[in-house]
DNA sequence: TCCTCATATGCAACAAATTGCATAATTCCG
DNA sequence: CGGAATTATGCAATTTGTTGCATATGAGGA
């Protein structure tokens, strides 16, 4: 279970609320790691309890108080652990080849219109990337270094995304060709 | 959920048992969706109970009995539906990319060793789909058109791991000129 | 004033996937 | 003759993830 990690790893730089981590998640983690704000309420409810974290109340005037997380020598250590491990190679589970697959069974029109609704995703998410990648390449000499694994997991993700965008392009010009 | 859909999908155009389809997910659908027999054989007992598959006891000699699962035609329109209505793109959950976000609590050697033993895999998978792809390329013209879209399925496998190597060879790059 | 958005946390029910265990016959190899 | 692999099916326990619901405050706009 990598939730877990991700959010050891993410209190390991930054304590923080289960708020918190869910905005770092949507808007850096959550490139490469998906978690509801339900999963990670729970999960750190139940890391708390194992002793990999713990929390203070910090009562807050105008807002909702917060329950502040960081992480203990216990939840350092598990993730040196897993870090140290080894993970498996994630399983592929896409419903759109599958139904590719079956499209013998439709019109090429209804195939063609849900690969566009797709590509529409995938083409947003390599803008976002690319304006990122902007970013981290505008950066001075002195700051990039910091930012390179970060900046790694980036050009996976622009990476993977042209690679989708491309591939889209062929199956496009076959179910237009039909 | 779509490893019912998937089922489906197998099952329409050919009858079979849940061995068969452990098979068929093996060598064909599973370069894109996965699942283990325990997943399939509760998957066919519940499908079997909702009415969308029907089987027939088929008794072997030497062989332990089957249970041959068609498609009836209740499934038939679950999966014609499923088909018309759209799927959800895929979360990413990448427990690599985790691992190297977190990266600068180890040393580099740890993630170039994770890195090779991925690199590993992904290139036997693009070689097992290019050796696929010179399979398909070879087939005379009158036996092409049917296997276009299976054929659509493998490039995006091919293009994912193509791009996946070249991201692996940025990362490398990196680890080892620190 | 009412509505929505942002902040902040959580439970409960259900669905899906993983892990481990269990059984049973035959074939193939050493 | 013994052990491993292949064929064939399944249950149970646990872990993970999804969906829906619930609550509470304050700020800003219509």
């Amino acid at each position: 279970m990598s939730l877990k990690h991700a959010i050891l790893t993410l209190l390991e730089t930054e304590e923080g609320s289960g708020y918190d981590l869910l905005k770092r998640f949507k808007d850096r983690l959550g490139f490469f790691w998906n978690a509801s704000h339900q999963q990670i309420y729970l999960q750190l409810k139940k890391m708390s309890e194992e002793g990999l974290i713990e929390f203070e109340h910090e009562t807050q005037k105008g807002k909702p108080n917060r329950k502040v997380y960081h992480v203990t020598d216990q939840g350092k250590q598990t993730l040196m652990d897993w870090i140290h491990g080894s993970v498996k190679v994630d399983k592929v589970n896409d419903a759109l080849l599958v139904k590719l697959y079956a499209g013998h069974l439709v019109n090429p029109e209804v195939l063609l219109a849900e690969i566009q609704k797709h590509t529409d995703i995938h083409q947003r998410m390599l803008n976002t990337f690319l304006a990122l990648e902007q970013d981290y390449l505008s950066l001075g000499d002195q700051e990039k270094p910091q930012y390179a694994l970060p900046y790694l997991t980036l050009r996976k993700g622009i990476l993977g995304e042209q690679a989708w965008l491309t591939w889209a392009q062929e199956v496009n010009a076959y179910l237009k060709q039909l």
